[in-house]
DNA sequence: AATTATTTTAGAACAATTCTACACTGGGCT
DNA sequence: AGCCCAGTGTAGAATTGTTCTAAAATAATT
């Protein structure tokens, strides 16, 4: 689906700034992300933004459903463009956000919600030390 | 285990703010608390504490491996008595935090970690909306 | 008691994010 | 084309949980 598209149908107009930051994430590839990524990468394909746009860029997609927001970190918030339920592999040492390959996870005897109450979403970390395969900076 | 045993086993001198906090903490019952709850919990309890010192000693105690960070919100720690490997119900209205109980939770299907990574820990966060069951303000 | 190391603290600093308040845009309408 | 106006974009201030600094208090050691 084209960009314009996708954003008109989550509600959000094709803006400029809007067509440029989505064009930077929604290339088809999964992306884990930051505000500070986001902004460097638009810095480096020239275009202008500023920080509070980025960030109200983003929080406007994860409202849209087309972003989705990942808490592991006290200090950055990773962007997740890959918003269907799935887990993650985090490299606490050099903040590599990957997804756990497929549906290799699976998770049991998870509890029944109590009334009242209802399950938004089942995480799993797995907080890694050492290096990730293939990624980070590599002799050259 | 008394309290300064404990303290001194984990490589930390037996102070009075030490063994105050950790009063308040390690009395059997697993908790989850910010540095907040903590500082309030220690004005409630007639122990005068600087917010300086709470972090340090929650800090510490997380270094001392007596006290566990998890985090699971962007704007607050949450500092967990229950050091074993474990898993969470976080309501995210009330910010109420659960430990999943017993061992009911099984997780199959783990990816092996690749050469010169290690697995430091697994954590599931159920997210939950609504409110937990008994906690909180009940009427009265 | 004097010396030294550790702890405790108030307040400043920090940093990611949000807020404020204003400027800018752009498409619908005449 | 020229207004209108809601929505968008922005700079810079504000916020806030946490850490840092540097000095005072306390405890250990001689
Ligand atoms: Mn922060
Ligand atoms: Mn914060
Ligand atoms: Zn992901
Ligand atoms: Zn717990």
């Amino acid at each position: 689906m084209p960009l314009t598209s996708q954003l008109q149908t989550a509600g959000l107009r094709a803006t400029p700034k809007r067509l440029a930051i989505g064009g930077l994430l929604f290339d088809g590839v999964d992306r884990h992300v930051t505000a500070d990524d986001v902004a460097d990468m638009a810095r480096k394909a020239g275009i202008k933004v500023s920080l509070a746009t980025v960030y109200n860029t983003l929080n406007q997609f994860v409202a849209a459903g087309i972003l989705k927001r990942i808490i592991l970190d006290t200090d950055r918030t990773y962007f997740d463009t890959n918003v269907s339920d799935h887990h993650h592999l985090f490299y606490e040492t050099s903040g590599d956000l990957l997804d756990v390959p497929g549906d290799s996870l699976r998770i049991e005897g998870l509890p029944a919600a109590p009334e009242g109450a209802r399950v938004r979403a089942v995480e799993v970390v797995i907080r890694m030390s050492g290096t990730p395969v293939s990624t980070g900076s590599t002799a050259g």
